[in-house]
DNA sequence: GCGGGCGGTCTGTGATCACAAATCGGGCCG
DNA sequence: CGGCCCGATTTGTGATCACAGACCGCCCGC
């Protein structure tokens, strides 16, 4: 599958659900500057779309908390603080924990060798340097766990915690990622799945979320900021249709 | 610093905002029966706006979980089952636990006080017989708790739990709440914050949702779902400004 | 040379219009 | 008498327009 998608309505062909995938895409994906500022014309523009459809797709984004909204009315991706971080952090354990722990319970035949398979692919793609596929598998690994588990209200705010972790992702690589704590720690995740082993299936993706929030929590400079992944712009196409790769780099 | 983070908004007036407001209001104190089914035009004629602000705050609504919206389109309050009372159970004692726990390690002595002012109008309110200022005296009771842990998006997405749970919670009334359990918890829960006893408050919020939605989640039939509530009916108000009582209960 | 106003432009907000899909009701056919 | 089909109405979607407030840069006065 080329998206793991967010699941839920498959069938919407909104433009204003195409509008939000493409944002949502390209914020996860790191091609959104962290400060950088987003009007609702400059996204219509690149999307080929009018502003109606634009407005209530960033809207909806700015209440998931992809996006700000200051009171002088401009949209920008947020800044991230190491109090955020660590807000996240504690969140994600939780609610993750929780679904890692269900899906212990729960995690069919099937399941389980997709979640196997992930792993080897995250092991496979780091072996190739290739830290896109990565970033890839690795949410693909997380999403296919917590979908074991069976609870689609859980699992839309779960999205929507990484929706604003996304961003800051990047900041794993390269170092974070080599630790070999990871694949030890997914292949630990998998023996619980199989052993129904509840409790263990909650730790095992505690720590791992500890650890890298917590990596990325101590990036902060002595102000508390943190450093955007990529300082980088993004160039707008003239007449591009609604498609996914609309928001593009720009060297500067 | 006037305001750190973009906190909240309190002096957004937008038109948007107070639909969202309104709607919301209305959801909480119980005037819209699950299952019913709110049109675009019908709320903004309640509320005598034009489409556009009523389309983003239901809109938002919905991606909250507040309403549904099903393929054919037509946007409901949702109907509750068994399965689903139980996932917010799971999440609201995960995440509320966790802000209690925070909160016992932070609260200063006013937010103390102020959490354990509420809780004594509790106990009034129930000792008059009076439901609904007991409502709103206990999920003032909650926040007030919630806020005192320091953690603006852990209350964000608390609310967003709330909301859904919001047109169920009168299901509590009358008998649940006859429990002499109740008083005793919250009181339990202000000594844990005068002792900064995290894992103590975090026990004791954990029991108290566990308590009132296994309750909820046990009126379930033997399909699985939940009567509402009220089995309301709301009446058009003709050409009301804007307001937080434009949505009115009608017998039937 | 520099700071503060001042005008033009940018940008979000809300209303309105046009349209297509869905829904509902009545009438026709079996 | 009942089920099905077709047309009128309802209803969400997207585009466009008008407008007010914010932003930005230029220019004048000190």
């Amino acid at each position: 599958m080329p998206t793991p998608a967010p699941a839920k309505d498959p069938a919407d062909t909104s433009l204003r659900k195409q509008v939000y995938d493409s944002l949502r895409e390209a914020l996860t994906a790191g091609r959104f500057a962290p400060g950088q500022k987003v009007t609702f014309r400059y996204v219509a523009g690149a999307l080929g779309v009018s502003l109606t459809p634009v407005r209530e797709a960033l809207r909806r984004l700015v209440a998931e908390g992809a996006f700000e909204m200051h009171p002088n009315r401009s949209v920008r991706v947020p800044l991230m603080t190491r109090d955020k971080v660590l807000e996240l952090r504690d969140m994600r354990m939780a609610l993750e924990g929780l679904a890692a722990g269900k899906a212990a319970l729960l995690a069919t035949r099937d399941q389980i060798a997709g979640i196997r398979r992930a792993a080897r692919e995250i092991i496979a793609a780091r072996s190739r340097g290739d830290s896109i596929t990565d970033r890839q598998k690795v949410r693909e690994f997380h999403f296919a766990l917590y979908a074991a588990a069976g609870q689609p209200m859980l699992l839309r705010v779960i999205e929507g915690l990484w929706l604003q972790t996304g961003p800051y992702m990047n900041l794993l690589y390269p170092d974070f990622i080599a630790s070999p704590r990871g694949p030890a720690g997914r292949l630990k995740i998998i023996e619980a799945l199989q052993a129904r082993d509840a409790a263990s299936a909650r730790r095992e993706i505690e720590n791992d979320i500890r650890r890298a929030l917590s990596y990325v929590a101590d990036l902060a400079d002595e102000a508390g900021n943190i450093a955007p992944a990529r300082p980088s712009a993004v160039k707008r196409r003239r007449s591009a249709p609604a498609g996914a790769t609309a928001f593009e780099l720009q060297a500067h």
